[in-house]
DNA sequence: CCAGCGCGTTAAGAACGCGTAAAAACGGGC
DNA sequence: GCCCGTTTTTACGCGTTCTTAACGCGCTGG
């Protein structure tokens, strides 16, 4: 889910792009002044910021000047003024892209989809932790207390589709048929085994798992 | 020294793009059309594209995915069309920026700064090292203590492969299919033997690898 | 109360993957 | 056509991993 930081003073835009935003699947945050703004992207990860310059407490020039101290988040300008001088101060002072209005619903959506597939690739770190371990899903490692634990392809497999369903309960046939196969959706006991080998390796107390869960009849659940 | 391609079929931009560029600093490497932009794009190290999207030989659209189908490098968009439709279909392409003419130099100049910006900090490290060896991807280049060592062809790549994805597993296939082919996807043998030549050459104790690591059954991982 | 079921644990043979070395095939330069 | 470096095969010993089986335990329903 792509979160959005929207910078505007118009109340109306705003809520115009508020509205559309989330008919897109974006979760949107709002400010309405760039002390909000910033404030805003310190206390929540914000994935892409749409800024429009002319704000009523600070300069948009200085909004980007303070998100630059901290954070490489890509930021879209929206300005209504058309002169290349304003265009070059916003660009150089940080921003990635600037447009200016009127501009298209479509065409915002595709810079939006622009600028986060840019920054996507290297922001999207699947960690998955837990008080006990954590499962780095893009590394494929598993460290614990610091020290990276050895997983043969099998339990890998089976530890990330648990894992990939976090607090969901997975049921044995499919834990069965995506890691061993179709074929052997009644191998029941596969599981046990297996469980079992995970639980030594990644549970403080294996005997009484706190994260890797059994539903007796049903499946397994992994809860963080 | 950044190198921009600039791809476009009418002479006197050409020109005048090249003459200014270069004024401030860049390589300008210029092609006509989309086959030799993609040609040129393939046989030198390019920063950043300035593609023109009206073009004789092929659509722009087809230059862009042509690209984006082995490099990431950024894309500036120039095109005479004001509609949103062209905007976003050339965004979604993969494109970074979409110019609409006619433009200012220097707003061209802040958005190929705000590009290379972006796409520095990633590609400006070349060099990778570990105790025991150093390698430089810019110039391809395996030295260990202060002597260069030899590397065959498919040892460098796969080398090299391996060492731009540091901390992660790169799996069997992935590595077969990128250093042979994808035909070659099931050839698991090639691994153990090219893996260790790398070790022989590159490990202090071949037998205990401390950097060109194995995960059985999965891959191999290079840690620094 | 006890039989049946599902779960967890352990152990051992079979199967597979890995590392190594060395030979054979290939290909480009002279 | 020959030579030399590189790549591709081949073979074998060894360690790891998978599979299978056996046993004990707790819960549930008859």
């Amino acid at each position: 889910m792509t979160t959005v930081l929207i910078v505007d003073d118009e109340p109306q835009i705003l809520r115009a792009l508020q509205i559309n935003l989330h008919a897109h699947g974006y979760t949107v945050v709002l400010a309405v002044n760039g002390t909000a703004a910033l404030a805003a992207a310190q206390t929540q990860a914000i994935d892409v910021v749409v800024l429009d310059l002319g704000l009523p407490d600070m300069d948009g020039l200085e909004v980007i000047a303070g998100l630059r101290g901290w954070s490489e988040v890509p930021i879209i300008v929206l300005s209504a003024r058309h002169g290349s001088h304003d265009k070059v101060e916003a660009l150089d002072a940080g921003a990635d892209d600037y447009v200016t209005k009127p501009f298209g619903l479509d065409e915002l959506l595709a810079r939006l989809r622009a600028a986060t597939r840019r920054a996507g690739p290297q922001s999207a770190e699947p960690l998955v932790e837990t008080a006990e371990f954590t499962v780095d899903l893009a590394n494929r490692l598993v460290l614990r207390g610091g020290e990276a634990v050895r997983m043969t392809p099998t339990e890998w497999s089976l530890l990330e589709l648990l894992v990939r369903n976090p607090g969901r309960l997975v049921s044995q046939q499919q834990l069965l048929s995506e890691v061993w196969g179709p074929a052997y959706a009644k191998e029941t006991h596969y599981l046990r085994v297996y469980m079992g080998q995970l639980r030594r390796k990644l549970e403080a107390d294996p005997a009484n798992p706190a994260h890797l869960l059994t539903e007796a009849g049903m499946g397994y659940r992994f809860v963080p």
